[in-house]
RNA sequence: GGGUCGGUGCCCGAGUGGUUAAUGGGGGCGGACUGUAAAUCCGCUGGCUCUGCCUACGUUGGUUCAAAUCCAACCCGGCCCA
């Protein structure tokens, strides 16, 4: 999409995947109804500030960079004075949206959806200051926080019938998700029919004029817009992003599919998973993740790698912890191999829960540095192992006490470090 | 509701009575190499302080010296019919 197709401030218009309705710029006069800048004018000249959806499902408990994007979008607009409406989806979290879904998603239960949304706030830096915090949560009027259940809970089944009218199961088969799910014979349960039209009431509720989401909300938003008239409202512009590849580089982002960085990571792991993407999605994570000015960064790849894994890191750890993790990354990795290790930065592990003596395998599973013991048994064996350095090559080898490895560091492949700790 | 086919390890998918945690692929992890990577090559890929012992082929029972493999019931799913 060409720089300034839609006539936005940059802020808002980077990375955008697609932005509807897009009428055309040039001809008569603008109209707020079919282009996102003439509704941008209007609500300057009237003091009245959008209000832009964003709707989160409290389905896991932690926030990643793959969701980030849509979050920073949303901040770009309410520094721009609009309002965000953050929506918890705590009802529809308990349907499951079957967007991008090849089955059927587990129901929560209101217990875990609260706890979720609870982390959720944090993360996204309830109570802290403006400046880090990936959301305005202080600033007056330019965030609300909303449950949907708030008007979800309350609708009756003649309600429920009435917005079923709207839509048809052609359309609703139209949708990629559900067409290959019913082509492949895979089974798609009634309810998750109802997932569109709840989130598109939403925007109804709260009186939406614009929807953000990953492009594959396009359905859902688009259904948004049909409840919207339906109801007598002015319908809302959907500006959808991209979805973010993840650390493999090939699928999004997906906690279920181990390629996340979170949110909350420290520094150290944040840098070095970044560092490291695939080269094909540099650039992409540069335009979603940072505001760097593409053209002034070096041209050489690993060099622009860098500089994206440094520019995140900062925004969540601020620039001292961010160079920080740099020069401890290149200290564990490119690896003065080993002694630089033992004064790098790297997390703790406690030898509390170590029964003494202790064998090597079992140690890598008692310090919770290997899934099992099993598994820690055989990356000794593959030689993945180190300790402070030194190759160790025998699982058996026996330790007598905490005193013979407390403050040594345990490595394990080349991005996994503890140092030990007696607890 | 009726008919029919099917449910195997993270995923896909072999395997139809008997040396075996269970062929193969994908993914993942580790090693070498490199710009950290990618590509390539090699190793590993149920659990347990482990020269052995557990637990595993939808569930529960049954037949057998012996079952993922045979039988029964049940649960779940696809397709066809209503």
């Amino acid at each position: 999409m060409a720089r300034g197709a839609w006539e936005l401030p940059q802020a808002l218009e980077r990375g955008v995947a697609d932005l509807f309705p897009a009428g055309q710029a040039e001809g008569a006069a603008a109209d707020a109804d079919q282009q996102l800048a003439a509704r941008l004018a209007e609500a300057e000249r009237d003091g009245r500030p959008l209000r832009v959806k964003l709707g989160i499902d409290p389905t896991g408990s932690d926030i990643h960079l793959g969701h980030s994007i849509l979050f920073r979008k949303l901040r770009a607009f309410q520094d721009a004075g609009h309002t965000a409406v953050l929506i918890i989806g705590d009802f529809t979290a308990r349907i499951g949206d079957p967007t991008g879904k090849s089955a059927t998603r587990v129901q929560l239960s209101a217990e875990a959806v609260e706890a979720n949304a609870a982390t959720y706030l944090q993360q996204l830096g309830q109570g802290q200051d403006p400046q880090r915090a990936l959301l305005d949560f202080s600033t007056p009027g330019r965030l609300e926080v909303r449950r949907n259940s708030e008007w979800l809970s309350g609708l009756d089944l003649p309600q429920v019938i009435e917005l079923l009218g709207i839509s048809t199961v052609g359309q609703m088969l139209a949708k990629e998700d559900f067409a290959n799910r019913y082509g492949s014979g895979t089974p798609i349960s009634l309810h998750e029919f109802l997932y569109p039209f709840l989130q598109g009431y939403d925007s109804v509720a709260i009186r939406s004029d614009l929807e953000l989401g990953g492009t594959d909300q396009k359905f859902n938003v688009a259904m948004g817009r049909d409840l919207q008239r339906h109801f007598g409202q002015r319908p809302q512009f959907g500006m959808l992003l991209p979805i973010l590849p993840g650390l493999d580089g090939v699928q999004k982002m997906s906690k279920s599919l181990a390629n996340t960085v979170g949110l909350s990571e420290d520094p150290l792991s944040m840098y070095s998973k970044l560092e490291k993407v695939p080269d094909a999605v540099v650039e992409e994570y540069l335009t979603l993740l940072t505001d760097l000015e593409l053209a002034q960064l070096p041209a050489n790849p690993r060099e622009r790698q860098k500089a994206m894994a440094l520019a995140v890191t900062r925004q969540r750890h601020g620039a001292e912890a961010a160079l920080q993790a740099q020069a401890d990354a290149a200290t564990l990795v490119g690896g003065a191999s080993g002694s630089g290790a033992a004064d790098a930065e790297v997390p703790e592990a406690s030898l509390a829960a170590v029964n003494f003596p202790a064998k090597a395998f079992y140690l890598l599973s008692a310090v919770g540095i290997c899934a099992s013991s099993s598994e820690a048994r055989r990356q000794i064996q593959g030689g993945g192992v180190k300790l402070d350095g030194e190759k160790l090559a025998d699982p058996n080898h026996e330790f007598a006490d905490a005193a013979a490895l407390q403050g040594k560091v345990l490595q394990l492949g080349k991005k996994t470090f503890r140092r030990l700790v007696a607890g």
